[in-house]
DNA sequence: GGTCTTATTCTCACATTCTGGGAATGCAAT
DNA sequence: ATTGCATTCCCAGAATGTGAGAATAAGACC
């Protein structure tokens, strides 16, 4: 494990649930002597990537991440996606959101806000396991079945609700259909009381980049609302595939 | 020179400018072997921070960096702000900015954009010298003096545009006034046509901690109108810092 | 004030990793 | 065929990293 593998294991263990962490909590977290962890706390805090709290022995990202995260591209997915993904919203009141993959997690590109008070929001930069919620089953069951086959051997399974698949063999089952009829859906898999509807954004190599999803209240997304909804995500998420076969050449 | 060091370095290469590089590229900016650099960029391209474009060849930093600018804590300064900020913004109709110190630059830390359609907008996670801009004057003037004294040797004075500060005397004498009078103008210092008004926001100990700015094209913010917004800039720069003071204890 | 606990820095002999010139491969354009 | 560039590999010497433990600082608790 080299130094900079060291440094980025201990700048994901901050999390939004747990902004800030102690040297004692990373030597615990990475099993590493605390000399060594204030050696890399050091370095890291020269650098900018974390900061010391008020707190006293207490420390958190830097501002400096902030910096680099200004400089991280848009890919040509996002900004194809973002046009159409604020008319979708528009349309349908609610939010959209698109989604990337990025190792074995999902990670929220882009979200355009729904208009009602009551709603669901990601923000950008959100990542969350594949086998929960509409977005990560879509991109899982496009993938290729090597990668597929690893992921679904490699997921926790946190539970976050009554819902949440934690069966790989369920979750298999669930995907093929996925596949075939080219959406998913989730009542609640991640969050309780969110419905989420979600399809595949591909490359022209066909492979899937991207998801595109919408979430709301279950309320809002009953049987009626449910079926015109697939259509309308469905369409826009083509729209992005097609849009981007023209510029890929 | 170390490890994390020279990825910070590498990954630091990367601009809203330059959003992609070769590994030539970077060889030339930093001096360093070619057979060294792509060593690193093998290593940050296996945790995530940079990313392979499709174009064989070219670089560009990751969403990792997107995952964990997701976890960087908002400070209490930004957490206060913000609905100031917004209510600022409201009544001024301009775009209000909250910008922060790092190291010897200033970085936008919150931003409420006002409603004309033709105004001044900055992103989140934007650097710029301290000497051009009133934000960035704003806090140089309130410095302590050494650092103030450091950070003026080392500036590189680079100049954005007719009015922009590029002498070191110069830049003192201005510092001068705007400490004393509390708060800071720009007549188009960083980008030509605009005009910017900030104060500054003190911590408990007073050192300035952010400065609350305001920017406009010009012509909306004339002698007339200036006055006026001093006024409510200073005010709810002010107001911004006794919140403050009441949770520091 | 005395006594913990915990944060933090330092040291140093030792181990590991890093380093970079150069050679080699592959690919695409000239 | 040739050039230019991206990329990988090799390896001995050089530079860094490592971590137990001592030492200091700074609160917290009694």
């Amino acid at each position: 494990m080299n130094t900079l593998e060291k440094c980025v294991r201990i700048l994901t263990l901050f999390s939004k649930t747990k902004p800030t962490a102690t040297v004692s909590y990373i030597t615990k977290q990475l099993g590493l002597p605390s000399s060594t962890i204030y050696r890399y706390i050091a370095m890291l805090k020269r650098s900018g990537l974390i900061e010391q709290t008020d707190q006293a022995g207490m420390y958190c990202l830097g501002t400096k991440i902030l910096e680099l995260a200004h400089n991280v591209p848009k890919k040509s997915v996002q900004e194809t996606s973002l046009p159409i993904m604020a008319q979708l919203s528009g349309k349908a009141g609610e939010t959209v959101t698109l989604t990337g993959l990025r190792e074995h997690d999902g990670i929220c590109l882009e979200k355009v806000d729904g208009h009602h008070a009551f709603r669901v929001s990601f923000e950008r930069g959100t990542t969350f396991p594949l086998h929960a919620g509409a977005s990560g089953k879509v991109l899982l069951a496009h993938l290729d079945p090597q990668k597929q086959d690893q992921i679904i051997k490699e997921l926790k399974y946190d539970k976050f609700s009554e819902t949440t698949i934690t069966e790989p063999k369920q979750l298999k089952a669930e995907i093929a259909t996925i596949s075939k009829q080219g959406f998913a859906l989730s009542n609640g898999e991640m969050i309780h009381g969110t419905y989420g509807i979600a399809a595949p954004i591909f490359s022209l190599s066909r492979n899937v980049i991207a998801a595109l999803s919408i979430s709301a209240p279950n309320h809002r997304l009953e049987e009626k609302q449910r079926k015109q909804m697939v259509q309308l995500i469905v369409a826009a998420a083509n729209k992005i595939t097609d849009e981007l076969a023209l510029y890929e050449t």
